[in-house]
RNA sequence: AGGCACGUAGCUCAGGGGGAGAGCACUACCCUGACACGGUAGGGGUCACGAGUUCAAAUCUCGUCGUGCCUACCA
């Protein structure tokens, strides 16, 4: 026997460490480089640079290396293409912090030298969510890694940007953005978020010039009405019919501005009038267009009020608010204030409320590029799993509207465009002009806003792989095989990389889209840091291990729906591996390391035959779930075989040939018990990679990694299926016995007799064939098995179809007690029958119900009145002792 | 405002037209020579509510209520 000591209880700790050293070292994670298999590729969703592994990370990448992992062992070429994103806006926040501690700020130090100082903070921390990834046990091919500020990624950004220039696709202009006063950049309309909020409309008297009275605007932003260049109400609102060439005098200001028909105002909300703000308001300003009105901007870039707004000059947008608002009641012009719910939008980064405001800006023209994504998963090109994510996509794709990309911060891609000093040309190139192309001038200076992060992400697929230039890697993988990522960066990042892909590459940039949850905390809530329901992934690491934690998520991942995670949920997992680790430290205890392997004209036991069948269904199961991302099913599947049918029946049954006397049996069990432990390891090891390892290396009879090991297959194992059904009446007799001595609280220890009525043979044989199995599994002494049996007077029965097993209690049995269980039994078959007869009853039911589920019903209700009648003569020879 | 999910055992969820399932929790008995992070057995549900389609509805359709999320410029 194997003499070295395996401990009672698995330590992760011990082994996780160094596996992943030794997957790593072996070059396990690479892709071969020439390769007659089939390729397989992830590019993963970069990490931000600035991040710590949460939840959302973990799922994400376990999911992943479940993925990458399966398809090695299915004989797939796999790269699993790593990095980390720039992260521009949340990177930038976390070195100004760092620098404000240093009271200093990036403004102090100028643009070169801030840049230094973030390239020394991702040098120093950049690492810490990679090496957080590794924890998780990720088969990232990790000599592979990209940052998209590296020089490859950056040459694909300016490749890119000056393609789409020269297609026109990129432009430059005054628009009304979102702009963010405390990261000071415009913002793409997706990164701000709307929040329903408590606010107010305030109703403002702007008096009639040259006339007699006023006319009342509603507004939300009082605050605004000191940049108001018109008042617009709509041509047929009858209140307002005799205002052409009318004007108001703006409050305040005392400015006289024109009323302005426009069929954009609702009559129905506040009074029918809008005030215009052109500079400050994206309808305001279209309609500001159409009118030819002034754009007068009267809030500054800090979120202060600047030069034109007269006294408020220098106040704060909230404070000039209030400021103004008490200043319309002193001058009577505030009619009234009512409260009101709309929704606000907020900066996705750091939660300050936008500013809406007029500024130049660079723009992607996006619907062609949407017209080809959109086009693309129509036709199949690219499936989104689950479908119902695709009706969002295209929901999206649809309505979508120019996307701005350019960012007044300084760490990202410098947008590669140059003004000329002299002329005022514009130069879009990849590398720096050395003069003007239309005055020669030298005097050329960059622009200096930076091009929003999801830029580059959205090239990643391409880029990562070596793109814009001609690879092998990109002839190799691309299109890659699936995207994994959660539903919220469905539009920022997927829809992108779509349009992008599709652009440059003239593909999409994957086959498949796996949508996944969300993870939140055991009460549905989402995790926040404020609400201080987060579960630390990497506590969760230390305290469960990684298999434990792999296994929970990938077992609560279930198609459309968010993930509710809690500890007690990864604890039960931990037991799990836990009982992995014992089923094999029970078979360790029974090798030796010369297990015959040899298959060749054995002869198997029942449990041997079941279990190779079951195997052989198992691993066909798993390998479709996965195929399908049915990661819950898969993982349930493998928990539910290796648990209640490896563990529970299989292994309990192989004992009797382990521990008996008969070599030539044992030599088959041996081997049998380290086959299918070894197929086990193998369908469980892309869910818990570490301690699937750590058992394969110890197991004799196995070579290299398991990693590398083949998936099994339905055809790996000899099926048999007669041992499915002689599995099951042996099963059910051994449960049957149980159930009476559990029920008659039968001492564990107190073994039993049985005599068994089965009155066809061939289930009177397969039972002698296996009394051994039922004596040990339900501790029973002496067996006996007739075709007609009389009732031995002191027993239990139990009914099995046509068969009955009586055990018996000489001076043990409660008649009452039995009497009470074989009315339970009668009550419950009663009751399923009824609505049988019920059915069986119904003309229409036998007209109209196809013939099979007639057939099914007759025999079910022909099974279930034998057994009744058995259970009732069972019960009428206990009521006849009784009287 | 519109859209999309989801209401199944105490909890978390799977199932998706013909016999209500799992894990955890719970109860009883057991330290049986892999495992007490274990074993054996057991209790527990008008499948949110109301209609409809059907021979048959937890499952399909519509409505109601509840929950969550996404999108949106009514100031």
């Amino acid at each position: 026997m194997h003499d070295e000591a395996i401990s009672k209880s698995y330590e992760p700790k011990e082994v996780e460490e160094k596996w992943y050293k030794y997957w790593e070292e072996k070059g396990l994670f690479k892709p071969e480089p020439k390769s007659e298999k089939p390729p397989y590729c992830i590019v993963i969703p970069p990490p931000n640079v600035t991040g710590s592994l949460h939840m959302g990370h973990a799922l994400n990448n376990t999911l992943q290396d479940i993925l990458c992992r399966f398809k090695r062992m299915k004989g797939f070429n796999v790269l699993w293409q790593p990095g980390t994103d720039h992260a521009g806006i949340a990177t930038q926040n976390v070195v100004e912090k760092a620098l404000a501690k240093e009271g200093l700020d990036r403004h102090k130090i100028g643009r070169e030298k801030f840049i230094e100082r973030v390239w020394e903070w991702k040098e120093k921390y950049g690492g810490l969510i990679i090496n957080q990834l590794k924890r998780l046990g990720s088969s990232c091919d990790w000599s592979r890694e990209r940052f998209t500020m590296d020089e490859g990624l950056s040459r694909a950004v300016r490749e890119v940007f000056v393609r789409l220039y020269e297609k026109k696709l990129i432009y430059r202009g005054d628009y009304i953005i979102n702009w963010c006063p405390r990261c000071r950049t415009a913002l793409a309309d997706l990164e701000v978020e709307h929040a329903e909020m408590d606010s107010f409309l305030y109703y403002i008297k702007y008096p009639f010039e040259g006339r007699e009275g006023h006319l009342t605007v509603a507004t939300t932003r009082p605050e605004t009405l000191l940049g108001d260049t018109a008042v617009a109400v709509n041509p047929e609102d009858e209140r307002y019919t005799n205002l052409s060439g009318a004007q108001v005098i703006l409050p305040i200001l005392n400015k006289v501005i024109p009323v302005i028909y426009d069929r954009y105002v609702d009559r129905e909300f506040g009074t029918g009038a809008l005030k215009i703000t052109p500079a400050h308001d994206p309808h305001d300003f279209e309609i500001g267009n159409a009118h030819g009105l002034d754009r007068i901007r009267v809030i500054a870039e800090d979120g202060k009020m600047n030069e034109h707004a007269g006294p408020y000059q220098g106040m704060d947008r909230f404070e000039c608010r209030e400021k103004i608002v008490e200043d319309l009641k002193k001058a009577g012009l505030l009619e009234k204030i009512e409260p009101y719910r709309n929704a606000i939008g907020h900066c996705y980064r750091c939660k300050t409320m936008i500013e809406p405001l007029l500024s130049k800006q660079w723009f992607v023209k996006i619907t062609p590029l949407a017209e080809k994504a959109i086009a693309a998963v129509r036709k199949g090109d690219t499936t989104i799993i689950p479908s119902s994510w695709a009706g969002v996509y295209f929901e999206w794709m649809n309505n979508i509207k120019d996307w701005c990309i350019s960012r007044q911060i300084w760490w990202g891609h410098r947008i590669p465009a140059w003004y000329c000093q002299n002329c005022g040309e514009i130069v879009v190139a990849r590398e720096e002009p050395a003069e003007c192309s239309s005055c020669h001038s030298k005097e050329l200076l960059q622009e200096s806003d930076v091009l929003d992060t999801w830029f580059s992400s959205a090239l990643w697929p391409f880029s990562t792989l070596g793109w814009p230039d001609d690879t092998e890697e990109l002839r190799t993988f691309y299109p890659t095989s699936a995207m994994v990522t959660g539903f919220d960066i469905l539009f920022f990042w997927v829809a992108r990389m779509m349009m992008m892909g599709l652009e440059f590459m003239g593909d999409v940039p994957f086959r498949e889209v796996y949508i996944h949850a969300l993870v939140r905390d055991e009460h549905g809530k989402k995790m926040s840091k404020s609400k201080g329901n987060v579960i630390d992934p990497l506590e969760v690491l230390d305290e469960y291990g990684t298999d434990a934690f792999r296994f929970t998520l990938a077992a609560l991942a279930a198609q459309g729906r968010d993930i509710k995670l809690s500890e007690e949920r990864i604890s039960g997992y931990r037991h799990f591996v836990n009982k992995l680790w014992n089923s094999a430290r029970f078979a360790m205890m029974n090798l030796d390391d010369s297990v015959e392997i040899e298959a060749q004209g054995r002869e198997y036991t029942l449990a041997e035959r079941w279990i190779l069948t079951r195997l052989s269904e198992v691993s066909e199961q798993i390998s479709t779930a996965l195929e399908e991302y049915r990661f819950n099913d898969a993982a349930s599947m493998g928990y539910q075989f290796v648990w209640h049918e490896f563990c529970d029946w299989y292994l309990e049954m192989a004992k009797l040939s382990l521990y008996g006397n008969n070599e030539e049996a044992k030599r088959t069990s041996r081997m049998v018990l380290q086959s299918t432990l070894a197929a086990v390891l193998k369908l469980l090891h892309p869910f818990m990679p570490f301690v699937t390892e750590e058992i394969w290396q110890r197991l004799p009879g196995t070579e290299g990694s398991i990693m590398v090991a083949k998936f099994p297959q339905a055809s790996d194992f000899q099926v048999d299926l007669d041992a499915l059904s002689e599995m099951d009446l042996i099963m059910g007799v051994t449960t049957g016995i149980r159930n009476i001595r559990g029920e008659m609280n039968i001492s564990p220890s107190k073994k039993v007799d049985v005599v068994i009525e089965a009155p066809e043979e061939r289930d009177a044989d397969r039972i002698r064939k296996n009394f051994a199995y039922i004596q040990n599994l339900a501790k029973v002494d002496s067996i006996a098995v007739e075709h007609r049996v009389q009732k031995p007077e002191a027993s239990a029965t139990c009914v099995l179809g046509h068969n009955q097993v009586h055990v018996l209690l000489k001076g043990l049995l409660d008649f009452e007690e039995e009497k009470k269980r074989l009315k339970k039994a009668i009550g419950k078959i009663e009751k399923d029958m009824a609505s049988a007869q019920n059915k069986l009853s119904n003309k229409r039911f036998m007209e109209r119900a196809p013939a099979e589920v007639v057939e099914k019903v007759k025999a079910k209700v022909d099974s279930m009145r034998l057994q009744l009648d058995k259970l009732n003569q069972n019960l009428a020879f206990f009521e006849s002792i009784n009287d």
